[in-house]
DNA sequence: TGATAATCAGACATAATAATCCCAATAATG
DNA sequence: CATTATTGGGATTATTATGTCTGATTATCA
């Protein structure tokens, strides 16, 4: 295991596949199999990832035919933290210590509590604070860079 | 998976180790069995642990009857970076992009590259910045508050 | 020098995460 | 109404991270 984690390989899926629904903004279903080939996920795998976050209603499924997968509400409603709490679940109630020595509070810190704390507060605002429509707009911009 | 991940929990051992020796102090080779017992570490892992530490030079190992194990140098002179680099490999030379699309740089960012960039710089910081000595104190510190 | 006690090393076991398979349920279409 | 194409969901497999066992090697000490 190298490089800090955010969240699992499953969120990242269901990050992914959510900002493709916000980007392509179709008002009929779209196949989670087209997904899967866009981003290179394991179809059967996405599959399964979807009905997590058909469950928490981040995503609308129509069954049948000409199913397919919608966002539940409108992108700019729907937040990546709200996307990895679906999948990894909610953080912790009680913050762990940054190395594992026990709990640790403001009172009685860990040792790197009190450089760890801003840095986990930033990623919390981070995940909080980015909404799928500008995710999706930024991709756009993405690719318009890599085709230039 | 819930929590964000700075390192493995094979790295939280190391540190944890690490810290153990630095704040003993011990000119005579401390048992690894002792520390595994004192952080509830299971003690055949630890001892894993410690064989990668022993050779990327961050502990000496004493064989035989009185043996046990030291830090290498000086509690002062080892980062936690080097720690975890040394049990969960140096970080990636090219930037992973944080939502997997494919590699960021500066200028062909990935949707959330210019919020994630100082955040990841931030970890690397800390863990570039604090050695092992100052850990030691602050949970020697640690423990007097508890107690009190 | 033999008994003891530590690390070293590699194989093995278990648990968590990631990925796959298979078929049922649903719905559109000829 | 049969065919086709989708999601739903349980069981299974594969891979990786974590943890265990066993015996060899090294060194001390009675």
């Amino acid at each position: 295991m190298s490089e800090y984690m955010l969240y699992s390989k499953s969120s990242e899926y269901a990050i992914q596949a959510m900002v493709y629904l916000a980007e392509v903004k179709s008002k009929k279903p779209v196949l989670t199999k087209n997904i899967a080939k866009e981003y290179n996920i394991p179809y059967q795998f996405l599959a399964k990832i979807v009905q997590t976050l058909v469950k928490h209603r981040l995503v609308k499924a129509t069954r049948g035919r000409t199913g397919g997968i919608n966002l539940y509400q409108d992108a700019s409603k729907i937040y990546l933290s709200q996307i990895v709490d679906a999948i990894d679940g909610p953080p912790p109630i009680k913050e762990q210590c940054a190395i594992g020595l026990d709990l640790c509070s403001d009172d009685v810190p860990c040792p790197i509590h009190h450089t760890w704390k801003p840095i986990r507060k930033a990623i919390r605002e981070m995940l909080a604070s980015e909404n799928l429509e500008e995710l999706a707009h930024r991709v756009i911009e993405k690719r318009r860079l890599m085709n230039s």
